[in-house]
DNA sequence: AAAAAACGTTGACATAGGTCAACGTTTTCT
DNA sequence: AGAAAACGTTGACCTATGTCAACGTTTTTT
């Protein structure tokens, strides 16, 4: 499984990862299963792991007072799920995780993040990287939010993120969207028939 | 003008820049003046420049194919503007940044932020601060911007930046809010009644 | 001082997308 | 195998917000 972890992290950074530095990661991060529908984080909980998926899926996502699940991420294998201010600020975090499949992750809890990993310079690398390319990304999300139509945000996650249709139902994707599940559906009759 | 700089990254970082630091950041920051309607960078363009943001005010935003202005960042003194995915990865952006009162801004070319300060700590603390500040600042517009109504909207930002009603028209934060001025205009109306 | 531009408001109307309910199919649970 | 839950679709209707146009006020330009 640590296999898959020490993979995706040469691919963020400029130099391989040392045995020791792989043979550190071995150690600190464990392995969890996830059975569908269970947690990963509730709503009001301090987060206190990192997780990396290995395999299967997750949604992260807020519940309104109507019990209507507004859903801000989906990960999949090769994934970091968490809710990172609250991992690193130790704020409560208001979103749920939970597990959409039985899912694998590994984890690593703040502790040992802040102790024996954040000196590293392959960390902080790491780190930067991920933390960047999600604001860009997140940057792009807000914009097509803000100006899209149903359509076009439906046409722009078929090319972003095409695996999402494979591993989610069209409810789930619809309110990754910020849509309902209706008009998801309209859409898709709508954009065949073309 | 560097002052503010200096108080600002002061207030980011862990410990307080040097003299020696201090120097360094006085000789590569040049100071430059927008004129109201200036643009410091253009759609098409690669952001060669970082910008802080001492006196004034600045938009960015896109415009679409029927000329409307879609605002995705408004910015005050001592922020930073810019398209940090362009700067840092050298794509073209997709932006428009234009001065909206007359401004000062500190600039850094491109070359000497990767050649004279990549290398420096603080400069990397820095960089993560603002990055991760960034990041979740996004995580929560795009959640507001798919589960909010546009009074809750307007609520929201009065909390989070009650200054940008004091320095921006209404038009320009209607559309920082992702609606039209007429909706904004009347959301006020509805909600001074209350 | 006059003209022009920018700004905010209001009314009438249009529409994209939401809500609610029903139904058939597929998947999961026991 | 049978029951229950999850899923996707469709219709009827509703509503928040957008569009377009007009107008008065304020600000900027000349």
């Amino acid at each position: 499984m640590i296999d898959t972890l020490i993979e995706h992290i040469n691919s963020k950074i400029s130099k391989p990862l040392t045995e020791n530095e792989i043979q550190l990661l071995s150690e600190i991060f464990q392995p969890k299963k996830l059975r569908k529908h269970q947690y990963l984080i509730q709503s009001g909980d301090v987060c206190k792991h990192a997780a990396f998926v290995v395999k299967g899926a997750l949604k992260k996502y807020t519940i309104d007072q109507t019990g209507k699940e507004n859903i801000l991420e989906l990960y999949i294998e090769n994934w970091w799920a968490g809710d990172k201010e609250s991992f690193m600020i130790g704020t409560p975090t208001p979103y749920y995780i939970d597990a959409y499949d039985d899912t694998e992750i590994l984890i690593i809890t703040k502790e040992d993040f802040t102790n024996k990993l954040t000196k590293l310079p392959f960390i902080t690398e790491l780190n930067n990287v991920l933390t960047e390319r999600q604001s860009f990304q997140l940057m792009k999300r807000l914009h097509s939010s803000q100006t899209l139509t149903a359509e076009q945000k439906l046409e722009q996650l078929q090319d972003t993120y095409p695996e999402f249709f494979q591993r989610f139902p069209q409810h789930i994707i619809a309110s990754y969207l910020g849509m309902t599940k209706e008009t998801l559906s309209r859409i898709r009759k709508a954009s065949t028939r073309k």
